[in-house]
DNA sequence: CTGTTAGCGCGTTCAG
DNA sequence: CTGAACGCGCTAACAG
């Protein structure tokens, strides 16, 4: 239920000018009005309470400030760190954000995110960590609305992203392994059906073979970045392996993998080593501290913000940011 | 910039049938229309490729479905659990969910993100662990939009809320540690300046006197929820205080304090037991795990959903949520 | 069952 | 500098 605010016709009335001119006013439409009339139509709004329906507004400018921001849900505060970028970009453009969210792998909650933002209209669309059916991904083409896919990367360019080389995630995590003396290196919670989980395997493999490393089959160890896939791969590595180290997939699969190794005695780092990928503040909170290739997510939503402001008519570039090796005390 | 889409008006033209049928069609008002004409009107939407604009709706029929939810980035694993309550919840009434970012006692950020949902007529606000500040206050009740305080409560009913009963928290908290033997308990990142610090620490006084043990005046220890204030006063308590325990405002706090009690040679929970407030993942993924005070965030979105669609004209009645002990491994 | 008319609140011509 | 008129896209009221 909406309750039926003044309008500027109200306001027009009371101060005694039309409502363009109060219009102009208060969409500050400068040197269009005198000082006089400003002031009479200011005491009136304040005396009358108005406030402005952004749905007139935006239906007759046929246009809208607002930016959506999709996002999956969040398990760790990666996309914490995204948004704050993203707002602190969107405010110094002037822009409202608003976030919705989409669940996890739930086509349903996507397409009615999806079609909120787009029956609004909204400037631009952020999806963050949201790996889209074929459907969404129609609907989305469908709104001609600019939106670029942020932490998650897309062979081919199939859709503009902001993200981490996902190769070189998985290369530079293995190659430091390698560095430290490991042969033995298993890449846990892999999530080898993602797109982002193969080319992160597809890394680790070249830094293998690069060394003439040869893996075994199941060094891989499949899951999806969560905690319990993270025990699940320690365990599994326990009874059936002799790695002496792992990459794990994200910090809640490491915190897995070391909580696991811990209650089966093995020790962190000397007897396994664990490098994770993200970055988040739970690497420093956990004891040993983990080491981890580090994403640089808040610039992310910089750059996301960045791009769809600056946006003309041609298509997105997608581009990688940067990550480092944060060297800690789980390796 | 807004991409003008086709309007009811096209797809009436190319179905030969007025826009106040398509209209019909396309809102699903059963049994106005013929199963003919529904056809001929579906046709023509997918072959133009309608979409419809919400603000146009809106607008004239002065009602939204849209629920919006302000949230300060504050405990943000707690946050996760109220907005899943609160979306699955929203589904099932048929609401849409936007959710606005407030930052951390950011005033600014606060009126803007009331602003902009005030100024598009949402249904609903859920204010998620908000402190507003008097100006704001002002702002959210001019609006005429009903509205909710999640996770933060108020004396004497100032603003509806759902939130645990903070001063049982504290009491409950304290109760449970003195059931374990401890009469040396402080309260770490009290948070003294808040109303919920305010009612915990009331509550931690209460149970104290129960039993006759006269707590000295740096046993609180201010702070605001975060790690570096579980670090800081885990030092201070080992420098200055003969402590065998503490309870920690938050999961977070309660971390630091583990961690520097790690640092410090301090064995949890044989020499110092913690027990942290609010019960989330980070209280099980840790080793100890923390025992808490769990607070049921999900249920309090859910409720704070079913208040707010459920709302008549008469004012909201607060509502306290329930609350338990977990015991853990920290004490 | 369907078309016509009116108007939601606002910004924007176009005259003055 | 200001007002009148128009229309954004849609639904509701009222006829037919």
């Amino acid at each position: 239920m909406m309750i039926l605010g003044t309008t500027i016709k109200d306001i027009a009335k009371l101060a005694g000018v039309s409502p363009a001119t109060v219009s102009r006013v208060l969409s500050g439409q400068t040197d269009f009005y005198s000082e006089k009339t400003a002031k009479k139509v200011q005491q009136a709004v304040k005396k009358l309470g108005y406030r402005k329906n952004t749905n007139a507004v935006e239906l007759v400018t046929q246009k809208s400030h607002v930016l959506a921001v999709i996002i999956s849900t969040i398990q760790t505060n990666a996309a914490d760190q995204i948004i704050n970028g993203i707002q602190e970009t969107a405010i110094k453009n002037n822009l409202d954000v608003i976030i919705l969210y989409a669940g996890e792998k739930n086509a349903d909650l996507q397409k009615k995110a999806l079609k909120t933002v787009i029956e609004r209209s909204v400037m631009g669309i952020l999806l963050v960590a949201i790996d889209l059916n074929l459907q969404n991904e129609a609907l989305l083409k469908s709104a001609k609305i600019p939106f670029l896919f942020l932490s998650i990367g897309f062979l081919e360019n199939r859709f503009p992203f902001i993200s981490s080389d996902d190769f070189k995630v998985g290369q530079e995590a293995t190659q430091y392994l390698i560095n430290k003396g490991h042969t033995k290196i298993g890449f846990a919670a892999a999530n080898s059906e993602s797109n982002i989980g193969q080319l992160r395997l597809a890394g680790y493999w070249k830094a293998l073979s690069q060394h003439h490393i040869k893996p075994k089959l199941d060094w891989a160890y499949d899951g999806e970045y969560t905690y319990e896939d993270g025990i699940q791969a320690m365990n599994y590595y326990h009874q059936h392996t002799d790695l002496t180290a792992a990459v794990a997939s994200s910090d809640l699969a490491a915190i897995g993998m070391l909580n696991q190794a811990k209650s089966l005695g093995i020790r962190i780092p000397e007897d396994f080593a664990v490098i994770s990928i993200d970055g988040t503040f739970l690497c420093t909170i956990m004891r040993p501290q983990i080491t981890s290739v580090t994403q640089v997510f808040r610039e992310m939503g910089v750059k996301g913000v960045e791009t769809l402001v600056k946006q003309t008519s041609k298509p997105f570039k997608s581009l990688y940011t940067p990550i480092k090796i944060t060297e800690r005390e789980s390796s």
